[in-house]
DNA sequence: CTTGATGCAAATGGTTTGCATGTTT
DNA sequence: AAACATGCAAACCATTTGCATCAAG
């Protein structure tokens, strides 16, 4: 596995490329990201993570870095049920299965979907590219209780 | 095509069935989906449609409405990329692919997910229950001019 | 030095809630 | 009559914005 701070570099790069600015507000959301895996974090949760190190980093800059970093492709954006926004690399692909019953979430690989892009390409020429789908239904705990 | 106050009625029924009661203004909400066919409505959009018959029916009504129709499994809940929340009926399956370029929208029938749903019961027992996906990707048109 | 990013406070917009009143059962 | 739905106003929460200041290129 490769060290975290390597990651963040090659990010941060990435968001040079773009011709964005690299301060150091954005290296510390992206740290935090990247130390999270996969587990999604909203905009307060930066903040609290943050918080710690930079204590006067202010909520509307992670919002506006956020923004930054998602027009530049490096993260993406995934809304659930009621929660507020959630920021997760774009490199991270994956889909969801949420329980709407229980609210339970099941992490899917990206391959689940390629019978489905196959069939969208092949009927309609769509090139499919799903980045974070959400699946609902009810899970297999719930489904033996109902 | 059925007439719409038989579909009005039968959803009505439906809500009463669950232990809700049937006052005008769920009925009133529950015809406004019902005309508005496929196209997608949000609370304010209800509340602008619905006041001209009923000019006092109250915003925060509509949202208690919506919030006991979708309970009931009557409505199901779509979120659109910054759009408000926007409701239609649970019976009206259907999912889109929508090109990140230009913007088109292609329809497609729930069975596309078939292989998926199945899928996703051999390997986890979820029993998906899919409304309303939405697929980005690139249509045909754009991905041949790139 | 020029452009863009940040801190702060204040505004916004969608949605929810407390309470008194009206309606359904 | 009892239980629940509604109108209204006020609260709430996530997110956005204006502006003066500060940092990156």
């Amino acid at each position: 596995m490769r060290p975290q701070a390597d990651t963040v570099d090659e990010l941060m790069a990435r968001l040079r490329a773009k011709g964005q600015r690299a301060t150091s507000a954005r290296r510390a959301v992206l740290a935090e990201i990247v130390a999270a895996g996969s587990v999604h974090l909203t905009a307060e949760d930066l903040a609290r993570r943050i918080a710690a190190q930079h204590p006067d980093t202010h909520l509307s800059t992670i919002y506006r870095t956020l923004e930054a970093l998602t027009q530049a492709g490096i993260l993406s954006v995934a809304r659930f049920r009621d929660e507020p926004t959630t920021y997760h690399l774009t490199d991270d692909v994956h889909h969801h299965a949420v329980c709407s019953t229980c609210g339970a979430t099941i992490d899917l690989p990206p391959s689940v979907l390629d019978p489905l892009c196959r069939q969208l390409l092949d009927d309609h020429g769509f090139v499919a590219n799903p980045h974070h789908l959400t699946i609902g239904g009810t899970c297999a705990r719930c489904a033996a209780e109902a």
